[in-house]
DNA sequence: CGCCGTGTTGACCAGTTTCAAGATTGGTGG
DNA sequence: CCACCAATCTTGAAACTGGTCAACACGGCG
């Protein structure tokens, strides 16, 4: 247990050798899909969406990252989606070369590799669920109880969302209108108040996960 | 890349080493969701479908197997889902120790899987795009694309189904009802042609890819 | 022969999208 | 600092897709 935990720190500092840090700001393309995938990142600060955009003009978001995601390490030859920096963000970039050198030196950086693309592939399960099993109001439940969890401060039940009306329909699947509906019925049912638009407050947890549930 | 091809006959070689032949019957369960895993598999013949139950009785198939490929490679610790027969199916399973032990031998084991996962995701993701930026006809137009693709004979057009309209339904986010009136509409615009209740024949696929591509 | 599981079709309904019109926000230049 | 503009968000009404419920068809099997 000892050793896994020095083994950790010391993955993360061999990492952290072979990265460069950029920025992004908002909007910004970081790589499209199909480019020639030569860098792997880590989100520093800020919200990163990855997506695909379809030649009629609709968009599936994928995933949207937080600080201390790491992203396009399942990504050989060239990108799979591509990555835009949802507000201003930092990130650190990894020369794909040097993180296949890190795996080859390192056991237990192949290691934690595999298990991170492992739980990745554990998190689209659970989006497929989503969009295959949810109506309306499950499918925005759901994305803003795992908002609150994933950036949410402790107790006073405030967290952003960073991202716009349309990325939150963009991911879910649903059209912007849509989703501004779903939300004021929440607000209206004080479930949740918004405080800003990107600013949230959740009052009823218990009723939130009624929803995600699909509990009418 | 002779020695490539070598390798990888090695490796094949290796995994057969360590594979035990088992056989399911229709509709019966190979392993449930959250079931410690201890065990990988490949199909040797017949269909597989990996699933989440929900607690409401609703269904998510992920993923539909066929002869040749892998499963459950990515699950350590527990399964993330259930995995059934579509078909009465031959399986080879391969205790996961010993799989592990084989990468940790073979480098080249250990990139095939590294591979494979990433091949999973980017599947996974034109799942997501399916379910998240397609209409019922357009689903169903890419489904038996898919279907035509992985197991379709040479050129006279045919194709099996193995999977019932629930299984279909429950892969592509539909009702059953939904699925079966698009099939026949598809059959009353000459595109698709059905011989039995599961085995296709393709007669415009042109037409189909037009569906798939969300064209009306 | 009749039952059961599966597939198909119809009529109706609910939820989501579409289209359109405002409201609000944020940024820019005067 | 304010006025204006553009972008984003919100709301309403109508249309439509897909879902629900119900009946019926079909095929295999006891």
């Amino acid at each position: 247990m000892f050793g896994a935990a020095v083994e950790a720190g010391e993955d993360a500092r061999a990492l952290q050798q072979i990265g460069t840090k950029l920025r992004v700001s908002r909007n910004k393309t970081i790589f499209n899909e199909g480019d020639p995938a030569e860098y792997s990142y880590k989100v520093v600060s800020g919200t990163v969406r990855l997506c695909k955009h379809m030649t009629d003009g609709r968009r599936q978001i994928a995933q949207f990252l937080f600080p201390g995601d790491f992203f396009s390490f399942a990504d050989f030859g060239e990108h799979s989606f591509t990555a835009e920096a949802v507000t201003d963000v930092v990130l650190v970039s990894y020369a794909q070369r040097q993180v296949a050198q890190l795996c080859e030196e390192r056991r237990s950086v192949n290691q934690r590799l595999l298990t991170f693309l492992s739980q990745r592939i554990c998190a689209m399960q659970d989006h497929l669920i989503l969009l295959g099993c949810q109506a309306a109001k499950g499918r925005i439940a759901s994305f803003l109880l795992q908002l609150s969890e994933q950036t949410g401060s402790e107790e006073d039940q405030l967290f952003d969302v960073p991202m716009s009306r349309l990325d939150i329909a963009d991911y879910l699947g649903l059209r912007i209108e849509t989703v501004c509906r779903v939300l004021s019925e929440m607000k209206r049912m004080r479930v949740i108040d918004m405080l800003d638009v990107h600013q949230f407050e959740l009052l009823d947890s218990d009723t939130l996960q009624a929803l995600a549930d699909g509990e009418e």
